[in-house]
DNA sequence: TATGTCAAGTTGTCTTTACAACTTGAGAAT
DNA sequence: ATTCTCAAGTTGTAAAGACAACTTGACATA
């Protein structure tokens, strides 16, 4: 069943395995999986790996154990890695999560209305551009972010789509954030951005909205990403070292 | 030096020592710890338990393996988030409203379902309480923390109208929270808890979960937060520095 | 019927062993 | 002096086995 020779992990193969049989719903939410000695038997590897697999699986909230009882399916959406600075596809892909990041609109300048709330760039010109992530069972977050232009201007021909706009900006200017904030509310979606999630118009979504501070200019960077919970959670490590 | 007979497994004992260590700088900062077989010599513990222990710390975010080379000791305590989960009033920013912090019901022990969703507790006794906080328009925070009855039992009789809990378990305890997570969602406010909150039955709220990690015990104290991001917005700020 | 006991099944922990993949630095070769 | 090769050390993955702690349901008993 497993590929032996492949050179992804037994244990990554046989996560994969499992997380597309929950959402197949051959293992429904509620149920109970297939025990660790039957799994082992089923696709040939020992405990410990079908261990260290549902151990990626309960990490990520998919399952969770009971000690005497069985392993079952949680049906919590799964979660997403530290909303750190270092970028939002960044966090997706060390989850492993297969999410998939595509720019709806590209980097080019816009003018913010003056009545822009919290934006910093209210009232004057920013750089813009638009992202959408998707999930296997359909798109989860809406990604806006507006760039200082006089900072960032060259970003305008930089490649976006699939990468960081952290690791972009770090290798063209060679220059990292110094700090930032992070806002969350309880937003409601409207036309355009209830459209792109596949949510009906007034449906309450979750809104946060990032200011990145760098050497040259305070919140040079603004986003508001507006986030179906449902889909993908946002999560965030609390520090000590 | 570690105790075979003790009901905590090694693992969790050897992560606390390394822990400690850290803390203590016996590992600074930047640097390597012993390997893992040198670890498993040292405290007479397989290798696989030393990874078992490393690997806490390491989702803690103190250590950092680097394949070939040896696990390191990762960047400073980020002193600000340790902050932000400190108290909550101190973790919202001000909107320019004043806010009271209200005890609705003091601590006592509880069972908690089996099926509650994320609590760390489920299926389980806990120490809880509930606390509610008002701006001048009326309620906007919900909180439900439940504690590890048998870490944090004295605090049944301890003053929490007011203060901090972290302040609290500190002065009692002479221990603060090693690292922790949180995660955002929105979701559906129940019966209690709109009506604490003053909102009609199914107006979404931010639900915010929050663990809260402590040298002996991981997830040993666990908190939801039900927010009108209306009346108050969370706020973290993101560290570096 | 109601209750208690027990056996089977499940996850939790731990050991020992083995090999693979990678990094680093020492030493050889140029 | 510079470059290359390689051995040693490190983490990554995996196996098989063992026992402990716990849950559940069947069964015997009252």
């Amino acid at each position: 069943m497993l590929n032996q020779a492949s050179p992804m992990p037994l244990y990554q193969q046989l996560a994969d395995r499992l997380s597309a049989a929950i959402r197949r719903g051959d293992y429904p939410v509620g149920e109970r999986i297939p025990s660790e000695h039957a799994l082992a038997a089923r696709y040939r590897v020992g405990r410990p790996t079908v261990r260290q697999a549902t151990e990626v699986l309960v990490r990520r909230g998919a399952l969770s154990r009971r000690r005497g009882s069985g392993t079952f399916v949680t049906g919590h959406p799964r979660e997403l890695a530290a909303f750190s600075m270092a970028g939002t596809a960044a966090s997706f892909r060390d989850q492993g999560l297969s999410v998939d990041t595509q720019l709806l609109e590209g980097v080019g300048a816009r003018s913010v209305p003056a009545d822009a709330g919290d934006n910093p760039f209210r009232g004057e010109k920013a750089l813009f551009f638009r992202r959408l992530t998707r999930t296997e069972d359909g798109p989860a977050l809406l990604e806006e972010t507006y760039l200082d232009p006089e900072l960032f201007g060259e970003l305008r021909q930089v490649e976006l789509d699939g990468r960081s706009l952290s690791a972009a900006i770090r290798e063209h200017y060679r220059t990292e954030p110094t700090g930032g904030q992070q806002l969350f509310q309880v937003a409601t979606a409207s036309g355009a951005r209830s459209t792109a999630l596949e949510l009906s118009a007034g449906a309450p979504v979750l809104l946060i909205r990032r200011h990145l501070h760098f050497p040259h200019g305070d919140s040079a960077v603004y986003s508001e990403l507006y986030c179906r919970t449902d889909r993908i959670v946002p999560c965030q490590d609390l520090g000590d070292a």
